[in-house]
DNA sequence: ATGATTGCAAATGATTTGCATCATA
DNA sequence: TATGATGCAAATCATTTGCAATCAT
């Protein structure tokens, strides 16, 4: 319910940065990505939307989706044996972790990773991203 | 043109290896992953089959692929912005660049790049895989 | 008024599937 | 002749697109 006029001025400040006009549906799209969502389908923001913002297209969300990609608000992420599109509004370096059990997508600040190569010099590396897939160990309950 | 018997018992030892009925159109499918194509598309492997292996379907391109992904002799590569899944024929572990050019990806042998994580300890990590982005410098011509 | 966005429905394109046919042990 | 693979066509499913209606400036 922190959905009040001055998250929307930051919302839609960013996106005006980005040279992205803040419509409503972006507006909302974009602060669901930012802070509520994790990693989600356009699937997911559509049966999002249609609780918190009726009337909101699957064509839209699409759309909207991509307007943001193309801004670099927003990056897609393939994971390999999923058939939807993953989004990820973690613009700065990082990586990910896959768990294999729920199928979560996990933030790896890249601070955490170190990684090393040593090509050949013909090629010109510009971006790193490191996934790691395997399973999180369920917190032993304190007693 | 070394499509000869030796070649065939090769491969098709492998296949029944890993419990794979070895056909002549799977031996076809699984001899050109291994030795003529880099990271094919499904798309490539009917066109390849097209003109070297006459009536092999579509529909059996992508069942052959599944069939050799479910019996671990393949693996799948999904590359954002890329609609299309590619197919990797090296098991090994490694692991790849992505030309910005041309779209090509290139395997890079695990020795050559370094990994160190240091995750907290409840994420059990079972494989890493590093996609590198980059652009392949021309080779320069020797005078 | 104008230019951009939205929403609907239809289109697309990669992959999958149902089922009849075919090959092989 | 029985088990499983193949091939065709139809189906599926995520994503895209065309276009008319709508919104904001």
């Amino acid at each position: 319910m922190k959905q009040n006029g001055s998250d929307n001025k930051l919302i839609s400040g960013r996106l005006e940065t980005a040279g992205v006009i803040p419509t409503a549906q972006r507006i909302a799209i974009y602060r669901y990505l930012l802070c509520e969502a994790n990693h989600p389908t356009a699937e997911e923001i559509k049966t999002w939307a249609d609780k918190n913002f009726p009337k909101l297209s699957l064509a839209t969300v699409y759309n909207t989706l991509n307007v943001l990609i193309e801004a670099n608000l927003l990056k897609e992420v393939k994971v390999p044996h999923e058939a939807k599109i993953l989004y990820d509004s973690n613009i700065s370096y990082h990586h990910h972790f896959l768990d294999e059990d729920s199928g979560e997508l996990v933030d790896i600040p890249s601070e955490l990773v170190e990684v090393t190569s040593t090509l050949a010099k013909e090629f010109q590396v510009h971006d790193i991203q490191v996934l790691m897939r395997g399973k999180r160990q369920k917190t032993r309950t304190q007693h």
